[in-house]
DNA sequence: CGCGGCCATCATGATCGGTGATGACAGTGA
DNA sequence: TCACTGTCATCACCGATCATGATGGCCGCG
């Protein structure tokens, strides 16, 4: 085992071809310099220089220990430059939208921790308008969600289309007002759902309404009405409608991940780079 | 730069997946293992392992400080490898017959020292005979030289031809008795120029005796005689006689390495392993 | 022959590093 | 529930290590 100085020290001499010019090269002493190929001849138990009063030459051993210096050395370097800039590290609070929690978004937060550790992640669950709202206030860093209807900001991660979801053997009946699941206001989808009814003039009662995904999972796979969602994002068991076109179009809606007005910097940055390199895996795709 | 202690027992933590096991591998205590991770998560300004009380489980950082220290002590254990067989030291007594002042051997036995600045070189010039008594007498260690007539040890380096040579325009008168140029006894040379001369039934006599190579070059040089010697090993300004065959034929000769009588070892078996290595500069191949 | 530049060596004071003891923590089994 | 065990972190201690400045030997130069 060598020490790396030592290392660095020996090689100086052999470039500078001198001791006195490696101490002032390295920011150090002469005498220790001396020191340090003293102690490297030591440890290889080979005579590394020949000094001739005037003249420090190398010996073969000598040329042989340049080679592995060279080597060791940059073996070091790589490892410095890597370490070198400034760690990932302090706080993100993070909003994640209902939609969100069955998907694989639980992993991809796990594999930023793994690689983060000095993060400290704040995970808020809830409905798009209200994190983006949060957002805004700066009670929050980042947000995943659905794109608010007045919020041009975000970066879009994909565009998806809302469908009417249903329990597997579930029909609406026609002569009757449409029973829907929704989430509480202010959320997106019930909105959307709500406007679409009213233009086609469809009559709608609230059926349920729960502020979880897995409130309404329970209530629809209850067979208690019919839920808009996201297409790619539907939870397991429960389906699209066989026959959407027995209600109204739902249209589109954009999954985006926003970051306040700045640029996202340090952990938030991070993290939403993280989110968007896995971001595959939070939706499937058909 | 990191220390290549703390790599080791960073190292040692991640394959044993733990401090305490590590410390055991490593012939060190646990809070010494503990205080090696700690300096080099400070120097790294990483963390580089989660330490949930019953488990060490690497970050990502850590994964990849695992890459440069596993790097960094290949190339350790590289240059450790190299200088861990004991080095050569001590002392040869050399000897190198006459032939060999005028060749490449000076330049062979700089490199040699150049190469085991630890070797003392003792060098001995001159008659081959001599020389081998010398070895068999424990006197050297090692002889470059003829091969004597009684004498079977040693390792062949190249065979030659024995030719007479002279001055440029030198040419035996028929009638006269051969003017020789020799060495003193007991010059293999010498003997079998006289053997050849007397066995063809020539008359000679002794023009000079000289115990150098310069001597006999000189007398050469001077015009003074013929001179049986080896042809790979002709001075400059010296020639093979134009008609070899104006005198009788002197047969070959053999140059061999002699290491007495046991397999040369260390430094011994280093310069014999430079000479041979080098041997082709000694002759000049025609 | 003194001078200056070079490297080796030495004593010294500060720093570093391994150790053992101790503490906090969590899982286990009675 | 509680004692026990095994884990890792922390701390004070002391001996080893290290960089330093001073000194000395060496050699070439003026």
């Amino acid at each position: 085992m060598f020490d790396p100085v030592q290392l660095r020290s020996f090689l100086a001499v052999a470039q500078t071809g001198g001791f006195t010019r490696a101490a002032e090269r390295l920011g150090l002493r002469q005498s220790t310099v001396s020191q340090h190929v003293r102690r490297l001849e030591a440890a290889a138990d080979r005579q590394l220089f020949v000094r001739d009063t005037h003249s420090v030459r190398l010996t073969g051993e000598g040329e042989a220990m340049l080679g592995f210096a060279r080597s060791i050395l940059r073996a070091h370097e790589q490892a410095a430059g890597y370490f070198a800039q400034t760690p990932v590290r302090g706080r993100v609070r993070f909003g994640a939208s209902e939609d969100f929690v069955l998907t694989e978004l639980p992993q991809i937060l796990r594999a930023f921790r793994h690689d983060h550790p000095q993060v400290d992640l704040e995970l808020t669950v809830g409905l798009s308008g209200v994190l983006h709202q949060q957002l805004a206030d700066g009670r929050l860093d980042l947000v995943l969600g659905k794109r608010p209807a007045d919020d041009a900001d975000g970066r879009l991660l994909w565009r998806d289309q809302l469908v009417w979801i249903g329990a597997e053997d579930f029909r609406p009946d026609p002569t009757q007002p449409v029973p829907l699941i929704v989430y509480p206001p202010p959320s997106i989808t019930r909105a959307r759902a709500l406007e679409a009814l009213d233009r086609a003039g469809r009559p709608w009662r609230i059926a349920c309404t729960s502020g979880s995904l897995s409130g309404v999972r329970a209530a629809a796979l209850a067979g208690l009405g019919v839920l808009a969602h996201a297409r790619s994002l539907v939870p397991p068991s429960l389906r699209p409608l066989a026959r959407q076109e027995e209600l109204p179009d739902l249209g589109g809606a954009e999954f985006v991940l926003s970051t306040g007005r700045a640029t996202a910097r340090g952990p938030a940055r991070a993290l939403a780079d993280a989110v968007i390199a896995g971001g595959d895996r939070l939706h499937r795709a058909r």
